[in-house]
DNA sequence: CGGCTAGTTGAAGACACTCAACGAGCGTGG
DNA sequence: CCACGCTCGTTGAGTGTCTTCAACTAGCCG
């Protein structure tokens, strides 16, 4: 199926259902349109692909139709700290100044809507989309401050794995539901974690392994995770 | 003289200088008028009074004319990060969910304009100048993140030092300007520092000590400071 | 003066980091 | 087909930074 076979109706909704893949738990049921066809154009990403670089030219708002997106900000020694993990309906490359603040680098096959920065000002339905998103962007960065400067490691790698699970962990949880077991798929790689943690690799490495030795998870290949018991799991986040 | 005798136009201004000694370094040169006077009303606030509890019902946003506010959330055993220090011009009360995700509690007499959070959403210009404000915010707690995940205890006290002179150390900072001494005013408590930094007041105490032994500061009272070598104390930051 | 709060400093300990070795998985090429 | 190199992850041992616990000082106010 080619994107040209679609409308752009169609093109410009985020996905209604899950795509457990990639979605990083993040994904939003529903969909919206698309406010402003004119003002915006689409553009496609590979996996690991370089979207903003800290220091362009801030002339662009991405909204995420499909895939992740990883914000990340580097210290001139090479310290890396992830700021963000993105999905469909996240919006990207917002700052207060005429250049970018962070890298923004795909986690997956991605497909975005670009939008012109003052378009996006003049426009007040793209204006509401923006704000609305950039208010639970504040909140979840408020999380991860706590997270960051307040929990253990083996809280912040709970936390981390809990914020996989649909519907679990983020701002807008919903609270023990039915299933107790949820199968989440990790797109980063452990020194990612680590540098969204504000860890080492070894230390996520050690924590996998502690709560894999204490029954939390089980897994194989190292970006599959089956949480056996997410109530259990949540306990460990240090938020309950 | 009172509030009162004043009128609208002034007291929706922020005041045009800085206000050495509460305004954390954040003020902006500058100032502007209140775009629906009809959808706001105004508060005073004494120092160290709760504005906003964690969970409360999010119906209002603030924005501050005068004084200082720090944002704060609580893990249930206790621990606690601070997560924004704000100032003039800054807002708050700002979440993507029915209630506040977040504790506001003043460090400073405050005055702010309350706004109906409904209101901001269909006044093109509220909305335009809190959309303003929020992308601030989000730049500034992406840099946050990297303090908090990456930096050592000695480059977190000195980072918040420099946040502390106005026109450095922020987003917007102008670089080396030609006064290589500052004197700010730290209305914080040890404690206060350590929570914002992620770090226990004795760590806090201790990169003090450092810095002045070091001759990078000094001071009398613990809440002035003198940064004897501006430029010197940012390069212990990390970012430079 | 005594009691309180806030800050400093020291000693000991814990947690995460550093350094290093090893193993699993995967693509390439002989 | 297997050897090889490469990346990624795991695990262990030792170290270091920050925390914890505790004692002590300075300032403030009754």
């Amino acid at each position: 199926m080619s994107l040209d076979s679609r409308s752009d109706f169609d093109r410009d909704r985020v996905p209604p259902k899950h795509d457990a893949s990639w979605t990083l738990g993040f994904s939003r049921e529903g969909s919206f349109a698309e406010p402003d066809a004119k003002a915006s154009r689409h553009q496609e990403f590979d996996t690991r692909s370089m979207v903003i670089d800290e220091g362009d030219e801030a002339r662009s708002i991405y909204l995420i139709i499909e895939g992740a997106v990883m914000l990340s900000k580097l210290l001139p020694d090479g310290r890396r700290q992830i700021i963000e993990l993105l999905g469909p309906g996240d919006v990207f490359g917002i700052t207060s100044t005429a250049v970018h603040d962070v890298c923004a680098e795909t986690l997956s096959p991605v497909r975005v809507v670009v939008y012109d920065r003052r378009k996006v000002d003049e426009t007040p339905a793209l204006q509401q989309l923006v704000s609305e998103r950039m208010r639970a962007q504040i909140c979840h960065l408020h999380d991860h401050a706590v997270l960051l400067g307040r929990k253990s490691a083996l809280e912040r790698v709970a936390t981390f794995l809990m914020r996989l699970v649909p519907g679990r962990g983020g701002v807008d949880c919903l609270g023990p539901g039915k299933a107790n077991t949820a199968h989440v798929r990790v797109p980063l790689t452990r020194q990612e974690i680590a540098d969204y943690l504000g860890l080492t690799l070894e230390t996520v490495s050690r924590a996998f392994s502690q709560l894999k030795r204490e029954g939390f998870l089980s897994y194989g290949r190292n970006d599959e995770v089956t949480i056996t018991n997410v109530c259990r799991l949540c306990h460990v986040t240090g938020a309950h």
